[in-house]
DNA sequence: GTCTATATTTTGATAGAC
DNA sequence: GTCTATCAAAATATAGAC
């Protein structure tokens, strides 16, 4: 385990303020108090406060297109996918809650790097849509709307990061099998 | 169809800006410029931009109080009752798309208020868990744990003001039944 | 690597003229 | 109801000593 430098310590507890109250509401003084330092010394291990967002989002987006790509490439059938999907969210959800909040929610804080992120989440997006459109086409999963199964089950996922550390006792295994069976095969006896 | 004063103007356009932005990203100056006037004018008809975030909030809040107890009070069963907040989630939603973005992602910047919004927010909860605990008990639902069926509908439902503008050719009532399929019946086939 | 001191902007908000 | 002028506080960030 390589040790944390320190611009990775200022990353990792400016994205649990970041959660609290939003990119915006954190000061560069409420990040150096939590750090035990003056918020001068914060810029001798990072240039500026866009960067630490950069950071935070950038890194783990890609991350989720990492997983998506690998989901794509094995032959895993529709529901089998949708799986692996809902496997890849709760990891990177319950690895990353502090992140998980802004990505959601303070992306459009991002500078230079916006535009890249959401080619990043488009492309996310579309390739979710063409894996329920075979599954639809192939007789897998129901003939709704793709859009709006896709807009359930993401908008779920992605908020993963507000409930799982409420919910300790539920080891990650067992929420991904609960969330398979809720949001494949639905609530209804 | 009563005529809206200043101030009612000044909160819907600045629920505009903040659900662009976030509450704390968006200044006095910004919201000013929007309306078309100076920043000092807006303190004509409003007292702080505390009280904007507070009555976007709670007023919405109290709308879901309002319509969860109309919920409770019928006498549908389990699944007619979750058609009915499905129903009350999209009537809200899409008459209050930029609320929604303040009621989400801004609550924690309430002052004074924010013990009354966690109050009906958890009041709402318990309310949704016990109609599912209720559902389960009659068989009329699988037998998950109510929380992260609660968790996995809810968070879709608070979510639907993300996605209603971009599907403006959906009408609302096709929206509710295609949720109500998804949700409840699940998407497997 | 952290500090003090400070520069520069921006913020929410008020006073008073029109 | 809106304006100009302004205040006081708080923001990001830099310079230079230790």
């Amino acid at each position: 385990m390589k040790k944390e430098t320190r611009q990775e310590e200022i990353i990792r507890i400016a994205a649990r303020l970041f959660k609290e109250k939003g990119y915006s509401a954190v000061t560069m003084r409420d990040l150096a108090a939590e750090m035990g330092i003056k918020a001068a010394s914060l810029y001798n291990h990072i240039n500026s406060k866009q960067y630490i967002l950069d950071m935070i989002i950038i890194t783990l987006a890609e991350k989720f297109t990492d997983g998506m790509q690998q989901i794509q490439s094995s032959d895993d059938n529709c529901i089998g996918k949708l799986k692996q999907i809902i496997e890849l969210h709760v990891k990177l959800s319950s690895q990353n809650i502090y992140g998980m909040a802004s990505l959601n929610n303070d992306w459009m804080h991002l500078a230079e790097k916006r535009d890249y992120y959401k080619k990043l989440r488009s492309n996310y997006e579309e390739d979710f849509r063409s894996i329920l459109e075979e599954g639809i086409a192939s007789g897998e999963i129901v003939n709704e709307k793709p859009e709006v199964m896709m807009f359930s089950i993401l908008t779920t996922l992605r908020s993963l990061y507000i409930w799982i550390p409420k919910k300790e006792d539920l080891n990650l295994r067992e929420l991904s099998a609960t969330l398979n069976q809720i949001l494949i095969k639905g609530i209804n006896k």
